[in-house]
DNA sequence: CTGTTAGCGCATTCAG
DNA sequence: CTGAATGCGCTAACAG
C-alpha cells in the first residue's frame, strides 16, 4: 500500500495536479461542480490525506510552535503547556513540548532541533544559561517568547507572575494571623533564576513592611536534596519559625515530609504556605492554604503573543507582562 | 537575514551540494581534509543549520514519532510519557505528544494530523472509539502501539498492567488486615474501558476466591462528578464498607474528598487503597497504601517496540504485554 | 574523491 | 476555469 499522492488523485480525477492543489486549499474558487465532485470522489476513493511535509517546505512554515520548559514537573508548567495547546488547537498551529531539564545544554540542544524542523516559532521557560543562543534568536527576528522567567538584557517578550507580591501577599497573610517568626524556602538561588530570586526579595521586602527583621536563619535558597537538613538546622533554633513560606511546589513537598517526619502539628506548631498550588492542596490535612498562580490565563496570553509574532509585523515594544496572584485560604495558616 | 541553504555553503566552500551533504551525513566519508576543512569553515561563517523538513520529505521518514494519550490528567500518562521521551532521544528522535482527552473525535484529529505530518509510527492509548482508523492503519501496516487500553479483536502490539492482579492485590491485602466489606470505586464503566472492567473484574474475582460476597451496592464506575453522590449512598447503608478501593488517581482524589468532607477516620472508619501512585501519597494523612504500575518500564518499552516496528521488518506476532502491578504497604489500610 | 542529475509532494506563477 | 512548468532544500545514484 505505497502512499498516495496528488499526482494520484489528480489522474484518478482526470485533471492537473494544481486544480486538485486548489480544491484543497480554497473552496471559493471557481470551478465547476463537475470537476469539484470528480475530485472529491477520487480523494475519498483513494483514500488521499495531503502530506504536510512538502506543503511546509514549500510554504515555509510548519504552522508548529515549540515549547520548552525548564522543568516539567512543575505543576505550573505542565497547566501553562494544557492552555498554550488549546489557543493552537484553535488557530490550527501544532505544538512540540521538550522539558530541558534545568540544563542548559539540553535547552540549547531542543532549541536547535526544533529550529531544524523549522517551527514558526518558540515559547521558552528559560534555563538562562544560553545567553548566545537567545541573542542570535533575537537577532534573526525569530517569533520567540519567554514564560516564568526573565532574562537580563535581552529585548523578549516575557510573561511572569508578580513574584514579590506573591510572596508579599504570603507574609501579609501570615502576619494578618500573627505569625512573626516567618521562614522561607525555595529551590537554589545560584542560577538567579528570576521567580525564586523575586520570590525571596518579595519576602523580605514584606517583612519590612511589617517591621519585621529579616533573619537570614529563617530562609533558603537550596537543592531539594538538601532542604531537609537546612529544615533540621532552623528547627534547632532557639527560635525556630513559626510560619514556612514554600517557595513553589515542589518545596512544599519537602516542607510537608519534614513535618510529617517529626510529627509537628499544622498551623499550631508551623504554619505552612505554599506558592503555586497542588492538586491535593484541599484534601490534606489540614487542607492548604496557596497562593496560585493564574497559569490557565499566563498560557493563553503566551501561545496569543507568539501567534501574533507569527502572524502579524515583528513587535517593536517587547515587552514583559505581570500576572497577578491569587492568596487561597485554607487552613494551614 | 535569509534562511542560508546547503547551496550557500557549496558555493562558499567552492564545492558541490552533494559534497556538502555528504560531509554532513557520513564523515567517514573518503574526503580529502582539505574540502572537509574548507566546507566546516564555510558552515560556521554563515552559521548553516539543515533543514529537517527538506531531509524528511526526501527520506520519507522524519524521526518523529507521536503519542496520543487518552487523558493527561492520569499521573500514569505523565509518567509514561517521560519514559517514552528517554528512549526517544537516545534513538534520536522526536516526540510529539497529545492529548484526546478521552474524545474520540480528537483522537481522530490527531491521529490524522500526525499521520499528515508523516511521523514514523503512533504509541496510542485508545478511547476505542475509532474502529475504522485502527484498522487502516493495521491494514497499512503503519507502525501503532497501544499502551493502557486493549482494543478487541485488532491484532495490535499492546502494553498493558496486569489489572485483574493489581485489584486482586489490594483485594487481598485488605483480607488479610481484617477487612470483609469491601468496595469499589471507578471511572466511568460505560465505554468498556480496559483497565478500569479489568480491575473491577479482578476485584470481582478476588472477593469470590476469599469467599466473600460480591454485593452490588459496594461497588460502581461512574464519572468523577456523580462519584460524591455514589459515595453517600454507599455509606448510608445498614453496612456500609469497611474499606475502599480507588481504581485510578482521579478516583482516589474523589474518595478522599469525601472522606475529607465526613470527617471520617482512615483507616479507622474506612480503609482506602489506591491503584496508581500518586504523588502525595507518602506525604499523606495517614500515608496511603497504593498499587502501583512499574509506568517507567511500560514506557520503555513501548517506546522500544515501537522503535523497533519502524526500523525492522513489520512483526508477525503482535502480543499483549502484561507488567506486574506492585503493592506499597502506607497506613491508610 | 567530487560534481551532475533527478526527484520527494506540494503550491504557485503564468499561459491557454 | 485548468494545465504546464518551476522550485522549496535536501539526498541519492551515477558518472567523472
Amino acid at each position: 500500500m505505497k502512499h498516495v499522492t496528488m499526482a494520484d488523485v489528480a489522474a484518478l480525477a482526470k485533471v492537473s495536479k494544481s486544480t486538485v492543489s486548489q480544491y484543497i486549499n480554497n473552496r471559493y474558487d471557481y470551478m465547476s461542480e463537475e470537476t469539484k465532485r470528480r475530485i472529491e470522489a477520487a480523494i475519498q476513493q483513494l483514500g488521499y490525506k495531503p502530506n504536510y511535509v512538502a506543503k511546509s517546505l514549500k510554504q515555509k512554515q510548519t504552522s508548529t510552535i515549540g515549547v520548552i520548559v525548564a522543568n516539567i514537573l512543575h505543576t505550573f508548567s505542565t497547566q501553562v503547556i494544557r492552555s498554550i495547546e488549546d489557543v493552537c488547537r484553535e488557530a490550527n498551529f501544532h505544538v512540540i513540548v521538550c522539558n530541558a531539564d534545568d540544563d542548559p545544554r539540553q535547552e540549547k540542544e531542543y532549541i536547535e532541533m526544533l529550529r531544524a524542523k523549522q517551527v514558526d516559532g518558540l515559547i521558552v521557560f528559560p534555563t538562562g544559561g544560553n545567553m548566545k543562543l537567545y541573542e542570535e534568536m533575537v537577532a534573526a527576528k525569530y517569533p520567540l517568547l519567554f514564560v516564568d522567567r526573565l532574562v537580563q538584557g535581552l529585548p523578549v517578550e516575557s510573561i511572569l507572575l508578580d513574584n514579590e507580591k506573591a510572596a508579599g501577599l504570603a507574609v501579609d497573610h501570615l502576619v494578618e494571623n500573627g505569625y512573626t517568626r516567618i521562614g522561607m524556602l525555595t529551590t537554589s538561588l545560584e542560577q538567579g533564576i528570576t521567580p525564586r530570586v523575586e520570590r525571596i526579595n518579595g519576602y523580605k521586602k514584606a517583612l519590612e513592611k511589617h517591621s519585621l527583621p529579616v533573619r537570614e536563619e529563617y530562609y533558603a535558597g537550596v537543592e531539594l536534596s538538601r532542604m531537609e537538613a537546612v529544615l533540621e538546622e532552623m528547627f534547632r533554633l532557639p527560635e525556630p519559625p513559626e510560619a514556612l513560606i514554600a517557595g513553589n511546589d515542589l518545596t512544599i513537598m519537602e516542607i510537608l515530609k519534614f513535618i510529617k517526619k517529626h510529627n509537628l502539628a499544622i498551623p499550631d506548631q508551623v504554619a505552612v504556605i505554599g506558592i503555586d498550588e497542588v492538586s491535593f492542596s484541599s484534601i490534606y490535612h489540614p487542607p492548604l492554604t496557596t497562593i496560585a498562580q493564574p497559569a490557565f490565563e499566563m498560557g493563553k496570553m503566551a501561545a496569543e503573543k507568539l501567534l501574533a509574532q507569527i502572524k502579524g509585523p515583528y513587535p517593536e515594544q517587547r515587552e514583559v507582562q505581570r500576572f497577578a496572584p491569587k492568596l487561597i485560604v485554607r487552613k494551614s495558616t
